[in-house]
DNA sequence: TCTGGGGTCCTAGGACCC
DNA sequence: TCTGGGGTCCTAGGACCC
């Protein structure tokens, strides 16, 4: 059996933990640059406000209902997160963290206990210790459990536990859930099968495999073999390696020149290879992308990404630094509005297993003094902060940073923000 | 008049997730 | 005026090999 726990309304239970006064209010978290909608309480969406609805259409009614709007804080959201893990951590030492506001956890060896029984310990200790407040699904598979989850989030009678432990219950859930909001099953392969006159999780679970396979791929057939009590989908309780690392942001404003757009460029570079020493791994090769505001008709378009494969596999910032400004060079178009920007580290591999040239006749690793230079970095911003040092190349005057104008105190992370009030 | 078969690797695009 | 960010996996098609 695999339980998965799922934290209701994530962001907006986070902000709620510090604002006791918004409890039983319509809350509201916006993306970044303040874009849209990602987390609305239950009050927001009895509203009729949609998830990912852009933030300027919503505003009327979230005006006309005074709803609390808030900027995301994913230090705060981070930091919680981490709580809700290490209290459900206890439980079950086989514990899969799948996203930042969901766990899977195996129940194998719990199999003498009222798993129930059990799922609502784990509730009751989450939200007691943290605040947060979740739904639990038991079940034999995990898309089966993530189906349970979300009766137990909708259902109130239920109490935020739902355990399909026979194949009546089991039927009775496939037959009340829509095929489009299985597990894996996104809008698009929801709409095909309708076509198909597939309408229910249970109707689905009945078409034979050689249509599933070839209307939904091999992944597909995975999710319907586990609806039908199969497991395809483990548990993985180590997190697999990453295959590429990602730093984007929208514009505040849209920007215009080459020196903005290479000072941002700048910045998430610098995010993105201490984001890689973290994880301790070296890229081989950068892109670098820009593009313009695809929902400005009225404006030219452009999309543009530039591949540079680096000389030796590295994690230093100034040499990785080195060659994103000169593909941001590259990128730079005059006459275009660019709103968005991102760099992505691709070819990683463990730092300490770098590939070594046969004759060592050109640099093929960071120096030893590089690596110490980075190591203060990141020590220093780490303990006063991030940001404390940084590269020229980033820039002073960050005219293009995203908007983001509600964002709560760091109430977990940063002490002297929430004293100082 | 008529132009194979079998394989690998890479990439772009599309789907999905939170 | 104003529309997020960070991932993964699969497939089809093209390039290339013998």
């Amino acid at each position: 059996m695999h339980a998965l726990i799922d934290c209701n309304n994530f962001f907006v239970s986070c902000e709620r933990v510090f604002r006791p006064d918004l409890w039983g209010k319509p809350v509201v978290v916006l993306s970044n640059n303040d874009g849209c909608i990602i987390s609305r309480s239950n009050e927001a969406k009895a509203l009729g406000i949609k998830m990912g609805e852009p933030h300027f259409k919503a505003k009327p009614l979230l005006v006309k209902n005074n709803v609390a709007i808030f900027s995301s804080n994913y230090s705060l959201y981070g930091d919680m997160s981490h709580r809700v893990m290490q209290v459900l951590a206890q439980f079950s030492p086989d514990i899969e963290i799948y996203s930042i506001d969901e766990a899977f956890l195996s129940l194998k060896g719990f199999e003498h206990k009222n798993l129930s029984e059990y799922g609502r310990e784990v509730r009751e200790r989450i939200y007691r210790w943290t605040g947060i407040p979740v739904s639990v699904g038991i079940a034999e598979t995990k898309t089966l459990a993530k189906a349970a989850a979300n009766f137990a989030k909708i259902t109130p009678k239920l109490e935020g536990v739902l355990e399909l432990n026979n194949n009546a219950l089991v039927d009775a859930a496939l037959n009340k859930l829509d095929v489009g909001d299985v597990w894996g099953i996104g809008r698009r392969n929801a709409a095909k099968l309708n076509d198909k006159c597939i309408i229910t999780a249970k109707q689905l679970t009945k078409l034979d495999d050689a249509t599933i396979r070839k209307t939904l791929s091999i992944t597909g057939l995975k999710t319907v073999q586990e609806l039908r009590g199969q497991n395809r989908i483990p548990i993985e309780l180590a997190p697999p390696p990453k295959k590429g690392i990602t730093v984007s942001r929208s514009f505040g404003t849209p920007v215009t020149e080459l020196q903005p757009l290479q000072e941002s460029i700048a910045t998430f570079t610098a995010k993105a290879c201490e984001k890689l020493r973290k994880e301790g791994l070296a890229a081989s090769a950068i892109i670098i992308y820009a593009h313009t505001n695809k929902h400005r008709k009225q404006d030219r378009q452009f999309n543009g990404s530039v591949t540079c494969e680096l000389p030796y596999s590295s994690d230093n910032t100034a040499n990785i630094l080195h060659h994103s400004r000169e593909c941001a060079v590259r990128i730079y178009k005059e006459g275009f509005r660019y709103k968005k920007a991102g760099i992505m580290l691709i070819g990683l591999q463990e730092k300490n297993n770098e590939q070594l040239e046969l004759f060592n006749t050109v640099k093929t690793t960071d120096s030893e003094k590089e690596e110490n230079l980075m190591q203060l970095v990141d020590g220093i911003n780490k303990q006063l902060g991030n940001n404390t040092v940084f590269y020229a190349a980033q820039g002073i005057n960050h005219k293009w940073k995203p908007t983001s104008e509600l964002v709560s105190k760091h109430y977990t992370t940063r002490w002297s923000e929430v004293l100082s009030v």
